[in-house]
DNA sequence: CATGAATGAGAATTCATTCAT
DNA sequence: GATGAATGAATTCTCATTCAT
């Protein structure tokens, strides 16, 4: 079993993952990535119902280790710090969704996509919910200061890593040298900038 | 002066920027652009030397106001309160940016465009920049720490910012309830989430 | 007025009728039609939504004048001959239902041509209602035996001219030397085959 | 003998005939029948040379029976009643014939198929033969008028016959009501419709 | 300046047919 | 014989761009 069909698929998921990587969305054309994955136009067709259909494959496979790793944050509270454990988790999410990101854009410029994706995924938990799920936790042990709320932390963590990952700065800016990583990142929102009394 | 035709290049514009908004970038072809702004499809070419053309002078005119409005950020150092400042820069910028997101995402996802937007925009400062001076002028005061990259701070802002602006929340998760503002994101990026010395 | 896009649509519709009439309706590709008309392919999207509504357009204009011709066959009720009335109208209608007899064989074949044509032309009356009305008005005047069904001679007749307008004789047999023209059919039917008594 | 082989060519003939009938020519690809046969897409070139065999092979096992029972007319004449004869072949011809009508009026569009059939079956006498066999029989034997042609009459039988066959009665009108049946078609065209001869 | 018909390259998708297993 | 993945030419339709009026 796994017969040749699975080798077809993957051949057609890697292409897809790497030409949106590359060219961009917009010319990510299904002959593209018949060719990049070296068979004939007509195959997408037998392995998925359209090209949407082929991206929403692509997003899935790509993003399930990514949710699969941020699942289990929760269960870290209580060890470690707070901050190592949010940089962890954040690094890996950006390591793992760097090929999602241009998924992502692609769904927020094009509504078919979009509707394609949710249809295939209903609302399941995903990281936003581990995050908080996790802050939360650190709450209750006195690890988190008890007047902030984990969800809205959780998104601004997970907007930011959205934002820095966005691929070229040039979108937000020419500061190229002082581009953060992720662990500056993570540093900066959770210790905060640390303005004087005075200046509150 | 004034012609027929700034009234034709507005129509033109607007007509862009709304269905950007409104349908999409991969929706909005020239027909939409022309119909939606009462006008002929040959008519834009004879403002505009390409598709690209129009959607650069769209964010241009869409973007003016907002860089205008951070340039004088940096003068404000020292009066009122950083956080209030920054909140108050911050949220203009998402009100007067919330039409360009479209657009930025469309740069991402069509290299295309972005080629023709950076061609017209040379690497000018801007956001980014402005809100690097304010917060070194703020450090020289004692209001901010004096450890924190001033360059780095700005960029989680803005992108902080930009991923919060990213239309649905859907691509981040179903946490809707707990969506931060602005304001919200602002104060936990400035004064951190409050761990707890043991929890670092 | 009558502008360039008349003698257009002029020529697509020519062409549409003319292929399909030559070639066969499986042969009639978007493609054959610009090229007979001498337009390029996207031309035909600029005056037809899509390949049915060309279609059903051209069923439209070929059907026109035929209908209109049938519509006028009640008021001869009572004047000449009843065979002759009838043969007058069913030749005319064949010659001009010619070009539209492989439209309603299409229609037959396509399902999604058929739907398209049927939801242009709700169900108006057409010459199967003015064959009936014809019919009564002469069974009125005492012209026409009392006792046969108006409506089913019309379909009979109508049926029978469907069946010999269908282009190669082939289908229904190698009896190409007595096939029978309009007239011959229509006197074979109002008089009947002279059965004797005895047979019947 | 009478191998698997001959079950899966009955699956295939079968599922062709049901899907021309219930779905359409067009609509009838090489994948619906293989699925509708339970049988593998390649398998059916393993029985039919291709898609044009198959047809062919479906359109004469169905016309096998018809043929068969219209030659045994001709050794009719002289017996029961003329009109009875008629309307007892034709309405069996139309039982039969139900399921072949689609495959004729798919000849009708599509040249290709025609050509194929043709080549198949060479000229052999058919049901217009018969029938104009059987009617010169009795005109012999003095139950048929001897001016009238049996070859041209055969044919507007079965025109007709053809015309009433053809599935949506749309294509003819919405006289549905008095649609006729054929034991009625072939009453009015035996008898005639009963002119008054100062109509004539 | 404005118009909108015309263009034609290219996109997504279908489908009869082939062939390695 | 049977399978079904793979093929690739062909089809319908889109859309940025041009140009005669």
């Amino acid at each position: 079993m796994a017969a040749r069909g699975d080798a077809t698929r993957d051949k057609l998921l890697d292409a897809t993952i790497r030409l949106v990587r590359e060219v961009g969305y917009t010319q990510t054309t299904t002959r593209a990535i018949a060719q990049a994955a070296g068979v004939a136009e007509g195959t997408l067709y037998r392995h998925y119902p359209d090209k949407a259909g082929l991206f929403v494959a692509a997003i899935g496979r790509q993003s399930g280790p990514a949710v699969a790793w941020a699942r289990d944050l929760p269960t870290r509270a209580g060890t470690g710090t707070v901050t190592g454990n949010l940089t962890d988790c954040l690094t890996r999410l950006a390591t793992l969704r760097a090929d999602i990101v241009p998924f992502e854009l692609a769904m927020l410029t094009d509504p078919e996509l979009a509707r394609a994706a949710t249809a295939a995924h209903a609302a399941e938990p995903g990281p936003p919910e581990f995050l908080a799920q996790y802050l939360h936790a650190e709450q209750q042990l006195g690890r988190v200061r008890a007047d902030v709320d984990p969800g809205k932390v959780a998104v601004v963590l997970l907007a930011t890593l959205f934002g820095l990952a966005v691929p070229p700065p040039q979108a937000i800016g020419a500061l190229g040298d002082s581009w953060p990583d992720i662990a500056d990142a993570v540093v900066i929102v959770i210790e905060g900038i640390g303005t004087t009394p005075s200046a509150n």
